[in-house]
DNA sequence: CTGAGATCCTGGGGGC
DNA sequence: TGCCCCCAGGATCTCA
């Protein structure tokens, strides 16, 4: 699932490939999944590409631009010379909703299987983004011990539903979210307002970690993901507890558990998340 | 106000 | 081989 470390991998790519690129045309396959009028991007310059928490934020050389939310599936692809047609036609094939022609030729493909993901034209892109901040949190870099702990006081939900919460910390998904619990020593099910400043400092400093993590192995390819060349991350040899049902916990050793927090799957090891 | 649950969607996998 | 059902989960919506 694209969370902070794979949308910010993209982001990068993206970047480093279309910065100066102007817009040719839009190919709309799937009219849900593009939020605005396709012909209005004729001739729009890209020339920045930024990111809010699990938001990209493409910006024009006019005060336009895109948002893209990739959700669950959503991959976006540029065509580059190292990408092989082979792989292209792949990315060609059903699954891709929205491509974007550049005038150079090539072309940005947005690709997503379940359809949740969306592009959105915004005609003043620094407005939607203020609104956007509005509704997120910090990143978990941007947040002291402190003011994250003054967060968990104030509820009473479950752990991990509050950190999964992109109004109190931005980026965070299920993936991160199950790695930094257990690498914490929490248990997801546990009370927010329940953690002590120790423990709501253990736990910050772990969703740090794991996030780093996952930005130094190019993002969790566990299912759908890859990058902006096609290219699929490693973070998902690296899951600490994550999708490890019956599986051994590697600090001691009890069989980790699948538990249903918030509708989500968990992963604990009940023998050392209090 | 909070918090829980449904919803959008398709494909993969297990059970039989 | 085929069919059914569960599961995957980010954000937004409704409702208690």
């Amino acid at each position: 699932m694209p969370e902070l470390p794979e949308v910010e991998t993209v982001r990068r790519q993206l970047e480093a490939e279309v910065v100066g690129e102007v817009i040719e045309g839009v190919e709309v396959r799937k009219e849900k999944m593009f939020v605005g009028d396709p012909a209005s991007l004729k001739g729009e310059k890209i020339t920045r590409v930024a990111r809010a928490g699990k938001y990209l934020l493409v910006y024009f050389e006019s005060s336009r631009g895109l948002i893209i939310h990739l959700k669950m599936t959503g991959r976006i692809v540029v065509e580059t010379s190292e990408i092989r047609k082979s792989e292209l036609d792949y990315f060609m094939a059903k699954h891709t909703r929205v491509v974007i022609n550049l005038a150079s030729g090539r072309k940005i493909f947005f690709w997503d299987t379940r359809m949740f993901g969306y592009i959105r034209v915004e005609n003043n892109l620094q407005d939607a983004i203020d609104n956007l901040q509005k509704k997120l949190g910090p990143e978990p870099w941007g947040i002291s011990d402190t003011a994250f702990l003054g967060k968990l006081k104030k509820t009473k939900r479950a752990i991990k539903n509050v950190i999964l919460d992109q109004s109190i910390l931005a980026g965070v998904g299920n993936i991160y979210a199950s790695d930094a619990l257990w690498s914490a020593g929490i248990d997801p099910r546990r009370e927010a307002s329940s953690l002590s400043r120790q423990e709501a400092k253990k736990l910050l400093a772990s969703i740090v970690r794991v996030l780093d993590r996952g930005l130094a192995t190019g993002g969790a390819s566990d299912n759908s993901y890859v990058d902006a060349y096609g290219q699929k991350g490693s973070y998902q040899n690296e899951f600490l507890v994550y999708r490890k049902t019956g599986e051994q916990c590697p600090r001691c050793g009890r069989e980790l558990v699948r538990v249903v927090v918030g509708g989500r799957g968990s992963w604990v090891c009940e023998g050392c998340q209090r």
